[in-house]
DNA sequence: CAGATATGCAGGTAAATACCTGCATGTCAA
DNA sequence: TTGACATGCAGGTATTTACCTGCATATCTG
């Protein structure tokens, strides 16, 4: 898993409304996706590209269709190898500051 | 919590690596951060900067020093109230394929 | 086939971002 | 007090980013 694009993907407030949308509605189509977010198709297009370079989206066409799909894999990862490591720690702010002032 | 102030922190790999470095040694000065990084100290001071402005990170002056301490509560709340949003559809791609090409 | 529909592709621009240098301020210690 | 040290603050710049417009291609439908 590339840990960068996936973050930098979810930095953006627009990439993460189209998750939203696919996780209302998984396999939504181009068109579909942009009815709901005020903007041109090229600029989503252009967000969906960089969801799919993360693998946070996968894409199958059907005709002249895009399908989108929300693939929760990445975020798992992100989560088990990132969120966890700080949790794990049980780091208290005013815990460590106490220490700190006193002189460890 | 400004959801979008923690997802743009943590989309840059330098302030990931700044999270790292505090979670192996909590209550860092900006010097001792520095040693760490390979670029000008005040580059360091911006990216600290937008962490603590993201609450990921927490800072006390102790004389002329400024002691850096990592807070987990925001990425905790980024995986309650978005990450297990996802994990909990449990979403299956392949699934989700087979009903939509099959016309649902 | 012809027109409508869905998407792809190629630039172009304004704003945000991530760096930097230079200098100022505040604190410690001899 | 004075010099060393730790940080703050004020710009300046090159790159990235998030939009856009215009046009091309592919697919369905009558």
């Amino acid at each position: 898993m590339d840990t960068d694009k996936v973050f930098k993907a979810l930095g953006d407030p627009t990439r993460r409304r189209l998750l939203d949308l696919l996780c209302d509605k998984n396999g939504q189509t181009l068109g579909q996706l942009c009815e709901n977010l005020d903007m041109a198709r090229q600029s989503a297009t252009q967000h969906l590209g960089i969801l799919e370079e993360a693998n946070l989206v996968s894409t199958v066409r059907r005709g002249r269709e895009k399908l989108h799909f929300i693939n929760p894999v990445p975020l798992h990862e992100v989560y088990e190898r990132w969120v966890r490591k700080f949790e794990r720690q049980r780091l208290s702010l005013l815990h460590d500051l106490k220490k700190e002032l006193e002189g460890e």
